[in-house]
DNA sequence: AAGACTGTAGGTATAAATACCTACTTTAAA
DNA sequence: TTTAAAGTAGGTATTTATACCTACAGTCTT
């Protein structure tokens, strides 16, 4: 037998993720190494377990997709992560790409792109699915570096803090109360998240919180 | 051999769909009929093929889960539905209970929660899973009929079009003038959805446009 | 034909958010 | 130890959103 693609998935939906391991399970080239359901699990699974490839969700709790998708690429140069997530924004792939990963799947994926999608990153090391824009890969080649607009972009802890009060729909005043700081303050706070995550308004700032996993909705 | 159940699903992921019918299929004495990817689709199938249970998704697009789920619970008395959902809240159970769900599942569950569920309502014609609150339990036990107050909020076609350009980040000015009509009108179709929505601001109306799916995170 | 609802829009007011400043303190990194 | 950033908060102004009214024309249902 031909050597074996090692597998691992790391995917909090716990439905999602048996459903996958069992779909990929049929294939007899791969292996399937561990599944996890957060991010922190993986980076303690893979220490002591060596996989060619991660299947890596995005929108994980404890320790986010980003992050694990960081020290996998930084510490773990042999293993290559497909990225799985529910948003297919340029934003969020360009991302991806940047931070390491190799290729990216959106939830609404066949089964069949998820396995060319192995094979593709296992064999040539990349696997771009044919919905990605053209746009955007042309951005990808002539621009390898792209953009580390997302470095200081990064919320502190306060700005999510009241980002969290801002999506419960609480008022700056509210949530000066709630913090004991100054009305101004939480509206300082509250204009430097518009900057970061470039929205103009509530609406923006609401919607910026969602698709970064920062507000979940119950 | 004993009688098999048959079983539809609808589920618009791909994978989640497909990862469903792969697991539900080591199950000897279950017959997964179809599974589709709308609730228009679901319709369509379930004229032709008579299913004892329908695994329906609420955040499908076309038709979505709770229009697919009227029309099976009025047309097809012998069919009973299970909702498998993202989100968990009490109002979407509730709603779903009201309007003729007998299970209730959210997507994290584990196979086998639904492989219980399926067999639970099949047999006994309800299933209610473990997380689900003793509290809200009550309510639907003390009160068959809950809350009908979901009947008078459903959104006008109007108020629709001027949530989703409010989840744009558009002010009610820039509504106005896409939609030719007065900044007042704008004004008070929002705050008609307020009213429905039982919200109080941007925020919430953004966070229940998410909710309801009226507007999807691209 | 009467009643209910939707869509339309005006009046008036207050509350809240947005925009663009300055400035000081603390903390962390180079 | 200088530099950079974050956290703090004040001034001032404009724009937006929210609140609570009234009113009338069109549509659909009873």
């Amino acid at each position: 037998m031909n050597q074996q693609i090692r597998i691992a998935i790391a995917e909090d939906h716990q439905l999602m993720r048996q459903g996958i391991v069992s779909l990929l399970s049929e294939e007899e080239d791969f292996d399937i190494v561990f599944d996890v359901g957060d991010g922190a699990q993986l980076l303690e699974q893979i220490k002591t377990n060596p996989v060619d490839i991660v299947l890596l969700d995005l929108d994980m709790p404890i320790v986010n997709g980003q992050q694990a998708l960081k020290v996998i690429t930084e510490k773990y140069s042999s293993t290559h992560a497909i990225i799985i997530s529910m948003f297919y924004s340029d934003d969020f792939i360009t991302e991806s790409i940047s931070t390491g990963a190799r290729g990216f799947l959106p939830k609404n994926s066949d089964i069949e792109n998820v396995v060319d999608a192995i094979r593709a990153v296992y064999s040539q090391g990349y696997y771009f699915d044919d919905k990605i824009s053209l746009d955007l890969l042309n951005k990808l080649i002539s621009n390898k570096n792209v953009q580390p607009k997302f470095k200081d972009e990064i919320l502190t802890e306060k700005e999510i803090e009241v980002l969290l009060h801002i999506c419960e729909g609480k008022t700056n005043k509210e949530i000066s109360v709630i913090l004991d700081k100054s009305q101004r303050t939480v509206e300082n706070t509250r204009m430097k998240i518009c900057e970061k995550s470039n929205s103009k308004n509530t609406a923006g700032l609401v919607i910026y919180a969602i698709k970064n996993q920062f507000y979940k909705i119950k």
